[in-house]
DNA sequence: TAATTATGTTAAGAAAATCTGATGGATCGT
DNA sequence: ACGATCCATCAGATTTTCTTAACATAATTA
């Protein structure tokens, strides 16, 4: 009282193909007698006889030449998703959701999309961009696969890996070129112009400064780091950019950059996932991509 | 090491829509291990995996995601194969090649057509025209699927059906109108027109005068009733022609067409087929269809 | 016409796949 | 921390499928 089978499908299309018995067991790598039964069954399940038999000759019915194209067609669906499946096992393939931090994505994604279309043709990567709460929520809810954003990340559910490190740059109206390049200490008692709360990478210029990320200085946050450097070249104060940032957010405004005495500050990028997703060996692969395409990009710039 | 199978298919597309082992298990009516298994299974044989198991949540993977839709298809196609062979089971369906003798042929297709329309919509029917003995050979061949012609037919390997009896009537000219109804003897010193040889309806007009078949009168044969009736209405002999050539055949010609005395010539038709063909019953639905067609035609004509 | 060959079906036991129920580990909510 | 939920694993039972052997039938040959 079973449903119909693959194999019996299998069986009929060799059958249909040889219109013989003996050959089509040999195609199918079975005995003759396994053949006849599944047929039968086939048949039986169907509720139509398939096959005619006829003294020595074997003839498709009227139905039976109907189906056969049908069979076949669903065989190849079959043969479809496996090659499917075997194209899709090295390479990550569909519908990628990739989260990024505000201060990684509009520096990072044109050349990581521009990489991408090389290395993973088939990939359809998906940008969310929201800050590291955010993400990180969405990651663990499944509505995004990965994401990248500033390390370390506390989550046991979650895996990473490294992308780069890049140092912070100071960044101040071109009328202080010639003032000294300040000690985090000193930075800490100048107008320092920050990104809201909640930004990764407020936090991590504060903590440069010495300072708790609680201290309640509103009065200047900004949503993008865009602002920030034209609050600074209007002189309204200064201001830490990352790296990456520094062409984009710089070229043809009026401040100047500079780098920090050392120790240098830092941000280190990784991508993250759910340590549950099977993907991971994949996702590494996605995370070298990027890492290269920064390096093209920052040769390139 | 073997392919996947129908089953693995039906119970990953129970997960995909519930995205829950357990209730999956539940609705293929199994219990939960069995589809687990099933599932790994698959995962195994696609070497991919379709599932990410995170925490207490059950979710697709990327590939899983794009898997659901091709192997929902594969379902449906399936499904379809049933409904097909469901909806064939009564009926026949697809190609039905249907063979007749030139003597039934012309005037029995139209009609028959018509009703074949109403009655198995689903049927193409096409006609092959030929002699019986060409019709039987093409049959055992299994070039065609059953033949409508004159019985009896005597062979093992086919079965038959009566569709109906018909007389044969004389054909004279008008100018003969008065003459007396030959009888049977009378007519064979008569200048009979008949059909080639191999028509059975020679034979048959032959047994019916007490002439064997093999009475070398070749001289005025035709090949085909039309012409028969037109070599009679020019006044060159007289001819028979079946029932339901009649309409056809005699309208807005300068014939008369009458009755014979009894003991009435006549035809037995009937259709046949391969007894090994497992559609019989439906053969016989198709003659029994024939028949009403016969009536509806000579009701009408 | 009887033996032979080709072909497919039926039958019985063996092998393989699949299922169930019990068990265990992990996660989540309280 | 405890109980509930959920999925994976395991062992044994069940079902399906396969193979080999015997049988039936039709075409071929002697």
């Amino acid at each position: 009282m079973d449903r119909l089978s693959l194999r019996q499908l299998r069986y009929f299309s060799a059958l249909a193909r040889f219109l013989h018995f003996g050959r089509a067991a040999e195609a199918c790598a079975i005995s003759q007698p396994a053949l006849s039964m599944q047929i039968k069954e086939l048949e039986q399940s169907l509720g139509i006889n398939l096959i005619e038999r006829f003294g020595r000759q074997t003839r498709l019915t009227a139905f039976g030449e109907r189906a056969v194209g049908a069979i076949d067609a669903i065989l190849k669906a079959i043969d479809d998703l496996d090659s499917l499946a075997r194209a899709a096992q090295g390479n990550l393939v569909g519908r990628f959701r990739l989260g990024m931090i505000p201060t990684i994505a509009p520096y990072l994604f044109p050349a990581l999309i521009e990489k991408a279309h090389e290395d993973f043709p088939r990939l359809d990567i998906l940008l969310r961009e929201a800050v590291t709460a955010k993400l990180v929520e969405e990651l663990e809810g499944g509505k995004i696969d990965a994401a990248i954003m500033a390390l370390p990340i506390d989550d046991d559910l979650l895996a990473s890996v490294t992308i780069l490190r890049e140092t912070f740059l100071l960044v101040r109206s071109k009328s202080q070129a010639n003032a000294p390049i300040p000690a985090p200490e000193t930075l800490k008692n100048m107008p320092l112009l920050l990104l809201d709360d909640g930004h990764c990478f407020r936090a991590q210029a504060l903590s440069y400064c010495g300072i708790g990320a609680n201290a309640g200085r509103h009065a200047f946050d900004a949503q993008s780091l865009s602002t920030l450097v034209r609050m600074a070249a209007a002189g309204q104060g200064v201001t830490l950019i990352p790296e990456m940032a520094r062409d984009l957010e710089t070229r043809g405004t009026d401040v100047i950059v500079q780098y920090l005495n050392d120790p240098q500050p830092e941000r280190v990028i990784g991508m993250i996932w759910r340590k549950a997703n099977p993907m991971a060996g994949q996702y590494l692969r996605f995370a070298e991509m990027v890492q290269k395409a920064t390096m093209i990009s920052r040769t390139s710039g």
